[in-house]
DNA sequence: GATTAAATGTAGCAATGGCTACGGATTATG
DNA sequence: CATAATCCGTAGCCATTGCTACATTTAATC
């Protein structure tokens, strides 16, 4: 008698769906970093900063524009849109949430920043705010 | 004065590098889960759980078969290799302390297997003695 | 045992994210 | 202002993970 599988779709689904927009969390958030730290954004600084080659940013650049998020003409730096700086403005600050509580729970603070890296884009809207309650009942 | 880009690029290579093993993992532990549940697993069982056609799944099966993680022959149930068995349950203890450790931390049950399932790929040794510390110390 | 249904496999397409190699654009330097 | 160095775009390759459509195998049923 062999008993029906459990569809686990909806949480696989709802994780693939993050993983589509991981990337342009990523990238929205070290474009707003990279402005913040050194006036501008090339594609270059965002090819060091992940570790991959220039082309592969070009790539994704020219994609999250088409998605209205990023902003650049053809050899000049790369620029947030108002959607896109919206977007990197709740992103960094969910991962500085995510940050602050892996070390808080105990984490060293190099192990945190790997693992907050990956965390952060699973993190929903109920995790954050009970880690934002975590965080504020331990200061 | 332009300042020079922190490389993030070891954050980001550890985690595309668990990207890489994340599929593996989901697949042995649904395995591990299925063969529990009803005995055996088929690719069709795999294809609901994930929530996907049968031809990725019997794709991806072949891949995990060349890695030793599973083994199957055509047109019969999926196995786990003794690899794939001791990988499977390591995953599935992890996945396990994180979903509890959500729970724990007030998450509701639903959000938590939500988070759960992405968020587990990315916790890495110290942060997942970290929840299980925290789980000691709650009971 | 023949026929039908269900499960798998194969072919081939798309999107994404890696890469190298090459060439054009911009900037810095002499 | 010419030349070199740096930056960046394009072409084209690979792997992964989705898919549909079609072929094949196994199992069920008549």
């Amino acid at each position: 008698m062999k008993e029906k599988v459990k569809a686990r779709s909806v949480p696989f689904s709802k994780t693939r769906n993050r993983h589509a927009h991981e990337t342009a969390e990523d990238y929205v958030e070290a474009v707003g970093e990279i402005i913040e730290e050194s006036g501008e954004c090339r594609v270059l600084d965002l090819a060091r900063y992940f570790n991959v080659s220039h082309v592969t940013v070009s790539r994704i650049v020219k994609r999250l524009q088409d998605e209205h998020l990023l902003y650049s003409q053809p050899y000049h730096p790369v620029e947030l849109t108002k959607k896109g700086a919206s977007l990197a403005t709740r992103v960094r600050r969910r991962h500085a949430v995510v940050l602050e509580f892996l070390i808080a729970l105990g984490v060293d603070e190099s192990s945190a920043q790997i693992d907050s890296e990956g965390i952060e884009h699973h993190v929903g809207p109920k995790t954050l705010a009970a880690m934002k309650c975590f965080l504020n009942d331990e200061s």
